[in-house]
DNA sequence: CGGTGTGTTGAG
DNA sequence: TCAACACACCGG
């Protein structure tokens, strides 16, 4: 089923319009056509900051941070490695350095999104791809809350100095076993894997 | 065995 | 900081 590009996580709408912006300046689309590299190997003509090929076709990618290289996972796609080192750069670099795609009204949600978690957190879901799917969750629970802002369940809490703003993720009714004799409350692995961050230190 | 990601180098 | 390149290593 050849995907190549196109079909990857996120909506085909934000590929496209990513990929179709590019003459708008400020987005780090160096088009280094004819750039060769040290070899010249049929790929070699990486347009991506961050993204490195790999022999077998696929594409890795890695950003550096406080001296060191942290690898973010291979991809099948050039762009799926590009975008996973644009969300990592969110978290690990200082306001937006030369990104790879140019913010849209969906990943601009990103930093907002990765605050929930940990930079490890942020890194691992980057890496066994989840954080996609998570993100685009995190959007459409977002775009859902401010449709009906009358639901009490959506309030701000305050606490100290900081703000903190909660929205509901999933909701389930009580099992035996949640009351059972050992005292813990199952979470459905279907929202586990959906909210929590992914397993792995 | 294929694929991954680390070691390492040299350049910008 | 960064990507190119080589290849040790790891899970299947």
């Amino acid at each position: 089923m050849v995907e190549d590009d196109s079909s990857i996580v996120f909506d085909t709408n934000f590929t496209v319009l990513a990929a179709e912006s590019l003459d708008s300046g400020n987005c780090n689309y160096e088009h280094r056509a004819g750039k060769r590299a040290r070899r010249d190997h049929d790929w070699s003509f990486v347009r991506f900051k961050g993204v490195v090929p790999q022999q077998n076709g696929h594409w890795g990618a890695q950003i550096y941070a406080n001296n060191q290289r942290i690898w973010l996972g291979t991809f099948k796609s050039e762009r799926e490695a590009a975008m996973a080192y644009d969300s990592a750069a969110i978290k690990l670099r200082s306001g937006d350095t030369h990104r790879n795609f140019p913010w849209t009204d969906l990943n601009i949600r990103e930093p907002e999104f990765q605050s929930l978690y940990s930079t490890e957190d942020v890194l691992n879901m980057i890496r066994d791809s989840s954080y996609q799917a998570k993100l685009k969750d995190f959007v459409k629970i977002l775009s859902e809350k401010d449709e009906k802002p009358t639901t009490n369940l959506n309030k701000k809490l305050v606490h100290g100095d900081t703000q903190f703003s909660c929205m509901q993720l999933f909701q389930k009714e009580l099992t035996p076993s949640d009351v059972g004799k050992l005292n813990r409350l199952v979470i459905p692995k279907k929202y586990a894997v959906k909210y929590f961050p992914p397993i792995r230190g």
